[in-house]
DNA sequence: GATTAAACGAGACGGTACGTCGGGTCTTATT
DNA sequence: AATAAGACCCGACGTACCGTCTCGTTTAATC
């Protein structure tokens, strides 16, 4: 079927999408109004809302939009290091988010952008869905990198890649949403050193 | 110098907590309105207000008064039992505010109250200091437990108690805010099974 | 110069201005919108704007289409009951329009359809002009047949009869727009009855 | 039962009203903007609201306010000169709104904003009812010192006073709506004079 | 018992963003 | 060149909720 009636002009997205991006990293959710956005991205602002019909859910796609696709994929070189680079890549998304703004102080924003993220994901279930989704396939893309490090016998048989995951992952948002300490490669590094088990030792006759 | 004029009504106080705190768990923060709260308390708007200067302030009390303190003292017994039964304490917390709605399944509301609760902290300094405050307190307690745990010989010298009870507390709100899988006594065992390092190896003969 | 291209579907005029018409009587010009016309005409909007310039056009376009254009002609015949029936079918047109809901009892509706109609007129001079030039066509051959009824001394020299047309048509618009009372053929014959002068007396000797 | 919280801002009304009559008479009801009202009133847009559910209402109340209540009372005195000045003083009436604007010429922007409050009387019941409640009292007040007139003499009994205040108002309003020909003391004059019944004459035994 | 000062109930107020609605224009492919 | 489809710009609408303000009305503690 051919599409019919005048096409979306898909730079419309694009330019919104950077809007919204800047704004809600420098100010958070609560300063992202879209009579701004439209007005800066130079489009009406139903036209905004044919996209996206709720500016909860603009936020999201922006967050989303945000979220580098963190690569992570079974292979045979030292798990150790992949995973480090992989949580570092995470971490600093989480950072670029936080230390948007002009401080380079913890920034008390970032825990604002992140939380009403989840918080709007809450408000809306297909947001939810979405959202969930998203964060789904990247933490099975890591269980899966991990059992194959399992199966190769670099990790023993005993780890629980699920959890595993979770105890590497989990700390970060942990720090940036609750205790709003510090997320940064010297605290990846004790997360992996003290996270990751040690290879199974028994190759020795 | 003693107070002149009409007393505060004390009873005031708790109610308003209360119906906040059953609206803050089924609704959350963004369907908490001082109108509602305050017409089901009996109370008129002003009274609310003349308590917590804002409705954020309000919610902060509100989950404040919830928080269970979670006791976890330094003790010679077997850590792992005391560290497990801490830990589903916090996790039943958690889903208390999960499950406070009606449905049993997992309820994305539960994400709103703790990630709009966090969201509140950013917005408002004072808020966060407080909230962080009161969860470095209970952090703090746990490393402690920890590290004493590690002076009488049940844990290798070395952990990293800080990022031990990260790996072990931040996975629970990892799930809650972002995954939004289940946080049930099996998880926490496995959560406890693989975070917890083994006992030192008897060295002796 | 013969037209090229695709020729106007003719059929389309007729389709729009009917359901333009059943809405515009139902519900009043407010609630006449393009978007409805064309969906249920079967045509696109586009279609409708290449007719019509405008919503009030169109709305005007469908009550000049509907106006049955009233004969009265000068005539030796009894005046007062060409006048009365020439009354009664402006009634009966101003009575389609107010009847046209479902409900018989007096409805406001009514005066919502000449009401906006006369606003359309107001706000576009080129409409504007064109509904009054309607009626003053209306209004001249009213005058001359009375002036001719006057001639033939059916009526004393002394009526003025342009003012004697205002009086005999404009309680029935008085009514309908502002008074909301009934325009039935009982009230166009109190209107005659009153409104017609009486015959010149002098014939006798 | 004494009134509690704070009072309503009398002068608030004033300023609105005298605001909105303002912009009613110059541009119509078309051009009459809430925000614009509120925010040359300085008052809050809520503020507006508040007393005036809506647009028409406003414009309603401004209208009625307009409406300089025309006395007219059951006399003695020569009923001819009561009813021309009565009718002068509403023909005065729909000129201010005809004359707002600054030409001096017919404006078509006076038909606007009387056929836009009947029609906005037609849109809100509640708005129609008061509407026409009005105008019935000034139109009964009319119909009992015509009454009155016939019973001392001064007209014949065969008068039908409903249809003769009919036939001396409506023609004002249906030159301003519809045909737009001026309404000035010339034409009342004429209005009067053939309009009026002649005293009874035969007194005379 | 009168006074006084603060809490209280009620509700108006200023402010701000939201999402909706409808009008009229423009762009594309199709007929 | 007309048509169908639908995106687009524009601007007003009425709503919702926040937090402040201003009343008149209690309620103790003090005089």
């Amino acid at each position: 079927m051919t599409p019919r009636g005048r096409p979306r002009d898909p730079s419309a997205d694009d330019r919104i999408l950077a809007i919204a991006g800047r704004i809600l990293l420098q100010k958070g959710i609560a300063e992202l109004h879209i009579d701004e956005v439209a007005a800066e991205a130079g489009v009406a602002r139903t036209t905004v809302y044919r996209r996206w019909p709720t500016k909860d859910h603009l936020a999201v796609a922006v967050i989303a939009d945000m979220q580098n696709e963190v690569p992570i994929e079974p292979s045979d070189d030292d798990p150790a290091t992949a995973i480090t680079e992989w949580l570092n890549t995470i971490a600093a998304g989480l950072n670029a988010i936080r230390h948007a703004g002009t401080t380079t102080t913890i920034d008390p924003r970032s825990a604002a952008s992140v939380a009403e993220l989840a918080a709007a994901a809450a408000r809306h279930p297909d947001i939810g869905s979405q959202v969930r989704e998203q964060f789904e396939r990247r933490h099975q893309r890591a269980v899966r990198a991990i059992e194959h490090a399992v199966s190769i016998g670099r990790f023993p048989t005993t780890v629980d890649a699920e959890v595993l995951v979770d105890q590497l992952v989990g700390p970060l948002y942990y720090r940036v949403l609750i205790t709003g300490k510090p997320v940064d490669p010297g605290y990846v590094d004790r997360l992996v050193r003290q996270g990751l088990p040690d290879a199974p030792t028994g190759k020795a006759p």
